[in-house]
DNA sequence: ACAAAAGTGTTCGATCTACACCCATGA
DNA sequence: TCATGGGTGTAGATCGAACACTTTTGT
């Protein structure tokens, strides 16, 4: 067996959302391979450092950004998929709150940015490939894990949270049924404030209780919507 | 930034099943750290070959199995995992038929060896996490993927399926109710012969029929146990 | 008073669960 | 003829889908 020259790298699909709009945070490269290219954020790991912190070291280098979700995607390893050589690239899978958003969005307009996942340029390397990933991890684990919570502020109407689902499920939800299976998951309190954003009605605002969804998840009951 | 030292291995956790018995293969270390140990077969990725190949290689070569099917599990990068230095690697969960799980046993008895997952032994390294990642992955997947057919003979009796999913999911499954379910999912052919191991009435042989599973997977019918 | 968004129940059909007897074969 | 596992239907309960009017606020 000849010496391995193998190098790792980890990449992070980043996801924001702000009032039906789903964004992926990506970079502009600045050295060749891919120069001047838009890029998932990401980078070498380090020989000490565990995956998840080369990440959010990476992420924050690169873009400024803390995120508050992190799991591992998937892990990309064809021989050719970077042309400097054999790169074997953990990807990860991250969720941001949208004070995170908004300030990664006014700072750092050149190097890093956010984009409509409808409106997606041609990434280098194989990051089309992770970024489809990605979006399928989210579409799919939004309807039996609750990671909703983790792209909204901590408190927020129940009508964002509808607007979340059915942006990203890409079909109308049900006001009255949605309501009445979150409402019956048992995972959300309800607070004494109220919105009051411009005309209408104002809402009431609610909060995850990520206690109770653990304590019930350990219980057995299993989030789905 | 230093230079990169970190080397990239593959382990995969194959799962064979038979008459109501799920099981796992390992093989005995033959070198040191972990001399002697069990441990989950796998092994270093060569520098041109993709991940999948590495795996199929590394299993060939220490257990002699062909599996059929593969999927990436989790990579598992913690910087002390292994003693000898940085290793990260890529764990992957795979399938067998009867009849390698048959062929496999009955060979290489001191190396590579089957293991009831009710009755395994302490792993090596961090092998025992990988493990149970990987038995999560099974219990979790069979429900929503149609993955209990690779553990089974090409054609088999609706009562091994049955047995299978009992043993896997851990309960009793109503008969009928399965085997209607099952049926409705339009995924099995039903064959002209019939299976007479020892008493009792002879069973109706079945196949999975993996086109017309896709086919129903395209227009986005989802198999749901 | 009106525009705009929030909040709320009921009915119908589909699906899931529980449950027990007859059938085909080998010994 | 008996033991063994295979094959089948129905009724009640539960769950999901469809659907429209009233309430609260700002202008």
């Amino acid at each position: 067996m000849s010496k391995q020259s193998i190098k790792l790298s980890v990449d992070a699909v980043v996801f924001g959302y702000e009032e039906g709009n789903i964004s992926v945070l990506l970079i502009k490269r600045k050295y060749a391979p891919f120069k001047g290219n838009w890029a998932i954020p990401g980078g070498f790991v380090l020989n000490n450092e565990s995956l998840e912190d080369a990440v959010e070291r990476e992420l924050f280098e690169e873009t400024g950004i803390k995120i508050n979700y992190l799991e591992q995607l998937y892990t990309f390893g064809m021989p050719d998929r970077d042309p400097r050589g054999r790169v074997v690239s953990i990807a990860y899978f991250a969720l941001v709150r949208p004070d995170a958003f908004k300030i990664a969005a006014s700072t750092d307009a050149e190097q890093a940015q956010w984009f409509n996942i409808n409106e997606l340029p041609e990434l280098s390397f194989d990051h089309n490939e992770i970024l489809k990933a990605a979006i399928e991890r989210l579409q799919g684990k939004i309807t039996y894990e609750p990671l909703g919570f983790e792209l909204l502020d901590t408190k927020f109407p129940f009508s964002d949270l509808e607007k979340l689902y059915s942006t990203l499920l890409g079909r109308a939800v049900d006001r009255r049924n949605f309501r009445k299976k979150i409402i019956g998951l048992n995972v959300l309190d309800e607070l004494d404030e109220k919105s009051s954003k411009g005309s209408g009605r104002p809402a009431n605002l609610f909060q995850f209780n990520q206690k109770r969804y653990f304590q019930l998840k350990k219980e057995g009951i299993i989030f789905e919507i």
